[in-house]
DNA sequence: GCATCTC
DNA sequence: GAGATGCAACGCCCC
DNA sequence: GGGGCG
């Protein structure tokens, strides 16, 4: 007789069998978190994460080697897989096509658990009509320095913004800095309509709530506020969903809210062991998602009503680059954030008068995607530096190159 | 994590 | 049989 | 076609 593979786990979920490798594999090397603890917490919470993932196609998120290592994506459904794993065919502009995994029951929640998937992220349409979003998602980011309370206030003022033009938001926090307010609609407009729709929404947002959020795209233009995010709601973007364990050391989880929870509620308290004694003491407070579905109308509307968003201004010379709205110096780009900061340190040992009138939120340092690793930017907002005193771009303090291998 | 390719 | 490799390539807006 | 954004 061969004995099934050395140290796996043969689960029985709903009448399916289900392998689990290594099931006592660390993923969480901080909490101690295992394999099979994560299978246990998925159908524990399957009522609700199913709400979040059911008959929609997901991107694969894979963390094959634990927390610790970096992650890959996969679109295309792996070849070889049981028969009653189902699957949806998404089409690009490109003619590309990739036929992604539809998770419909608590068997296929512990499968993709089982091929490293943490967080899961769905589309926002389901399989039988691939081009009509059924749900609208506010992403609240805050930028860097922006505190909790700050984010539950935009939150509340989204939730106003909702009512009045007719819709019902269901907050969750996203399990990392900030929270998503989900809106299921009718599947009745095309991604495009659905994108001006948020957008529209967050130019309300940030007109009844200024300096507490925005919605300008231009990370420069943002200053200390919660971005709201409309561009999540374009074609190809995802979002991690309900009951979705993130990638933290602490095993935090996006979780669902009652309103009246969120003022109170903190992202740090919402963990695997938590959220598994919360689902099993209140159940899903997004059970009732499903009930109604919303019109867009009364967004697209005003979004006729405001127009187009401020276009950023013609660029004067002849370069075909965007003109920056502000006074923007670019300081440093390296292979590493400490790189990074050590060539911004020296800009600022060079420039003292400067730093005196910067504001935090005007040093912006962001890691970019290369072609293939990841390398970090510095830049410098002098929009709070008199003109006077405004220093030039210098020759980069640091200066990578993220393609010199690959150009040559 | 696992199928697949190469030695 | 052991070891290496691939697993995404988008979409949107503006020069 | 590329930069910036996610
Ligand atoms: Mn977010
Ligand atoms: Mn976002």
């Amino acid at each position: 007789m061969t004995p099934t593979k050395n140290s796996a786990e043969l689960l029985e979920v709903e009448g399916r069998e289900v392998r689990i490798s290594n099931p006592g594999k660390i993923v969480f090397p901080e909490s101690g978190l295992t394999k099979l603890d994560l299978v246990h917490y998925y159908l524990a919470v399957a009522d609700g994460a199913l709400r979040g993932v059911a008959n929609r196609p997901m991107v694969l998120k894979r963390f094959v080697k634990g927390i610790e290592e970096e992650a890959f994506f996969q679109k295309r459904a792996p070849e070889k897989r049981p028969e009653w794993i189902e699957t949806a065919t998404l089409h690009y502009a490109s003619g590309n096509s990739a036929e992604e995994v539809v998770v419909n029951d608590a068997a296929a929640l512990a499968w993709v658990v089982n091929l490293g998937c943490l967080d899961l992220n769905p589309h926002p349409v389901r399989a039988d009509d691939l081009d009509h979003p059924d749900e609208l998602r506010i992403d609240l980011d805050p930028m860097p320095g922006v505190d909790w309370a700050q984010i539950v206030d935009v939150a509340m003022i989204a939730r106003d913004v909702l009512d009045d033009v007719g819709l019902a938001g269901w907050p969750k926090t996203s399990g990392s800095r900030g929270m998503h307010i989900l809106v299921r609609i009718e599947p009745r407009w095309d991604y495009r309509q659905v994108r001006l729709a948020a957008e529209t929404f967050a130019r309300e947002v940030e007109r009844r709530a200024p300096g507490l959020a925005t919605a300008r795209w231009w990370k420069e233009e943002r200053g200390e506020s919660v971005f709201v995010d409309f561009n999540q709601n374009a074609k190809d973007r995802t979002v991690a969903s309900a009951y979705s364990v993130r990638p933290l050391a602490d095993a935090r989880v996006s979780t669902p809210l009652d309103w009246d929870e969120v003022p109170q509620a903190r992202p740090e308290q919402f963990t695997v062991p938590t959220v598994l004694e919360r689902f099993a003491r209140l159940g899903d407070p997004h059970a009732g998602i499903d009930d109604d579905a919303g019109q867009l109308d009364a967004l697209l509307a005003l979004a006729e009503e405001l127009g187009p968003a401020e276009k950023p201004p013609r660029s004067g010379d002849g370069s075909s680059r965007r003109q920056s709205t502000m006074p923007l110096i670019e300081i440093a780009r390296a292979k590493t954030k400490p790189e990074a900061l050590e060539g911004l340190e020296r800009w600022k040992g060079r420039h003292p008068e400067v730093v005196r009138s910067l504001a935090p939120a005007d040093v912006l340092v962001d890691g970019m995607r290369g072609s293939s690793s990841l390398w970090y930017r510095v830049r410098v907002n002098l929009q709070h530096v008199s003109e006077a005193e405004r220093p030039e771009q210098e020759p980069l303090e640091v200066d990578y190159d993220p393609w010199a291998t690959r150009r040559a």
